[in-house]
DNA sequence: ATTACTAAATGGCGAGTAG
DNA sequence: TCTACTCGCCATTTAGTAA
């Protein structure tokens, strides 16, 4: 890595150049401008980029034409991966809302034994029969519930039928209820609730273990995993 | 850029070993390691960041606690958004929402010549004194509208204050408006509006020249920044 | 264990300039 | 015009070592 430090920031001048797509005709002033440096210190950069196999270069009479070698991509490639893992990966994303009493759906859905063993396998625990349910008040939290969907699921619970109806599919999210981390957020394909009503299901009885009744507040952090 | 080049990727080793979600414990060895260098180096570097701002550090008997600082999360964050903008094609990312009539909160912002000034250097139009309110209506824009928050905006209108007040800073985003070019989304950092609202600017009245109405339907495309 | 100072070695930078 | 060489200067590195 050592050796490349240096020229890296001439390597991303020349890609926002266009260098990438195809050859682009930068002098080595031009280039110096652009990395705030000397014109023989931009010479010096471009002749090591070559050697190093990241550029070429054609050299004309008045004039040279640039473009960014495979391996000169890779490079460059490689970092961004680096800085994509760092910002769009480890986001914790945090709903709040009211608990509600529903309608029972939940607990008719958590009482199929199709969906009991997909949830059991894919999420790591058995989920208690029925949901917590959970109403979106504020602007903020309803964002980041839109959000949360843009990510990957945890698990995805694949819908099934048996000849005379078909069970929708849902998106399972690992998270976090008022401290308890063993929790999933479900998003049911074909649910009645709108956007504003989130549906938790857990090993336990979430209302009893943490006291809740309706009304009261609960703090959901949701772990996503992967980039949208 | 110059003096900062070369502690960028101690910066990034930083950030992969998680110092921007909290403190980590790194010793100036392992860092050197990280960075194919000497020890030596490794704590210069870091006595550099630290004065730098890039991040903070809480020294110890034995060991320290570094974590990066807003400044250096920031100066990560623009080289990731060069890159994204070299790999990822350029997206047209699509708002609709419906017209309604606002408070004159941007007709008032739009009235004040240091905004005046700002937008017309920067977007190269003179914005009509007043914005297109636009709510948005369904959950496919509202999403695209945070996907767009997520990318550099064309133009950054910065506050100020006079002594009285303080005046807050806005973010611009070159937008075609129902194939109307020539205008912007503005993003006032503390305006009262939700997530759901969008004001646009343009150099001309657009209620006027596309004949709406409130409750009339916009589109909206919004063209995220491509590498100059 | 650590971090970081000092001082010597290394090597990058850029003005001048040739091709 | 252009690129890239030489060479004096000085910035960066690192071994040794102190705290």
């Amino acid at each position: 890595m050592k050796v490349y430090d240096r020229y890296w920031f001439a390597l991303l001048a020349l890609a926002r150049a266009g260098a990438l797509e195809g050859e682009v005709r930068i002098s080595t002033i031009t280039l110096a401008e652009m990395l705030n440096t000397s014109q023989q210190t931009a010479s010096r950069y471009l002749m090591q980029l070559s050697r190093l196999g990241y550029i070429r270069r054609r050299m004309h009479k008045r004039g040279q034409y640039i473009r960014i070698t495979k391996a000169g991509e890779n490079a460059l490639l490689e970092i961004y991966r680096d800085l994509r893992e760092i910002f769009e990966k480890p986001k914790v994303i945090e709903i709040t809302g009211e608990v509600f009493t529903g309608l029972g759906e939940g607990k008719y859905y958590l009482s199929i034994p199709h969906y009991i063993k997909q949830i059991t396998e894919k999420l790591g625990f058995k989920p208690y029969p029925g949901t917590l349910n959970v109403r979106i008040k504020d602007e903020k939290s309803l964002m980041n519930r839109l959000l949360m969907e843009t990510f990957k699921p945890t698990a995805y619970i694949h819908g099934f039928s048996n000849g005379k109806r078909t069970y929708g599919s849902a998106k399972c999210y690992l998270a976090t209820i008022n401290g308890v981390k063993e929790a999933a957020i479900i998003c049911i394909e074909r649910t009645h609730y709108g956007k504003d009503v989130v549906e938790i299901i857990a090993p336990v009885c979430l209302r009893e273990r943490l006291g809740l009744k309706d009304g009261d507040l609960v703090k959901i952090q949701v772990k996503t995993s992967e980039a949208p």
